[in-house]
DNA sequence: AGTGAAACTCGGGCGC
DNA sequence: TGCGCCCGAGTTTCAC
């Protein structure tokens, strides 16, 4: 489940072996992952012919930048970059290749096909979905405490819902959610606009401090994810509460408890986690 | 307009 | 072994 730190580690991966190299050809086989354009012919035409000069990310997109486009890529649960020479066998759930002109391919790779492409004019991408309501990264310089009270201030929701909001603040999702509540000894059923604003700056720093860990150890292995060059991420050691269900909090010794906020499984420890 | 719930994209994994 | 159901990220749609 690719969130932030997940995202950049694959950028930094795959810029070491995709950069300057020029699209030859594109093969879509789920055309169901291509967003835009709305025809898949009409995707691998507008890329034949550009070279991705560098990758970027704003919250969990990928964005290889092109000569004239900008591909935007969104991983969803299980989406996978990898770069292969074109002859070795193509693994189960490839759905998006493309080749280059020195014969090596980039391999989109994606059990539940849920992962999105997007492909606009370079400069137009901030203009459209899914990029023009998405909120600051966490190390943007516009995320600032003022921003983020601000925001929490004026809504309803509990803080657990307003931190997976791509379009309050882009990358969190509910691993990092649930570890930097826990880090900031947030109960995620707290509402948002009751927060003080002490809290608001301790949850801000604590999810910018838990993200930069997690980019500092490769992000997090969950199941079979691994980044492009096939490496796992180390920062699940790091876990004090996701997936840690009837385990022993690491501060207090009580058993972690998991319950569902917001339709999403939730991982607390009710003991350090407080609600006033 | 804001919010929450449900639908939607799917196949693996589970229970029966 | 096999069938059907549940799960899940995040966006979109729908109801209130």
């Amino acid at each position: 489940m690719p969130e932030l730190p997940e995202v950049e580690t694959i950028k930094k991966t795959l810029k070491r072996f995709v950069i300057n190299k020029t699209i030859a050809d594109v093969s879509v086989l789920w055309p169901n992952i291509i967003k835009r354009p709305d025809d898949a012919e009409q995707f691998k035409h507008l890329l034949t012919g550009q070279t991705i000069y560098d990758i970027k990310r704003k919250g969990k997109f990928l964005l290889f930048q092109l000569d004239e486009s900008v591909l935007i890529s969104h991983l969803r649960m299980e989406g996978k970059y990898s770069v292969h020479s074109s002859e070795e066998p193509m693994k189960k759930h490839t759905h998006v290749i493309f080749s280059f002109t020195d014969g090596e391919e980039l391999r989109y790779n994606d059990v539940r096909k849920f992962g999105t492409m997007h492909v606009f004019n370079k400069g137009d991408e901030f203009n459209h979905k899914p990029l023009n309501q998405l909120g600051p990264d966490p190390f943007d310089e516009e995320f600032t405490l003022d921003y983020f009270y601000k925001k929490l201030k004026k809504t309803e929701r509990v803080i657990k819902a307003v931190l997976l909001d791509q379009n309050i603040v882009a990358g969190l999702g509910n691993i990092y959610v649930d570890e930097t509540l826990f880090r900031a000894n947030i109960h995620p059923l707290k509402k948002a606009s009751r927060l003080t604003k002490r809290e608001v700056k301790v949850i801000q720093e604590q999810a910018i401090i838990t993200l930069s860990d997690a980019v500092g150890q490769g992000g997090t292995t969950i199941r079979s994810y691994v980044n492009g060059q096939g490496q796992m991420g180390m920062f699940q050691q790091e876990l004090f509460v996701y997936g840690q269900e009837n385990q022993p909090c690491k501060n207090c010794g009580k058993p972690i408890v998991k319950m569902k906020i917001g339709g999403r499984g939730t991982h607390v420890c009710i003991s350090c986690q407080k609600f006033k």
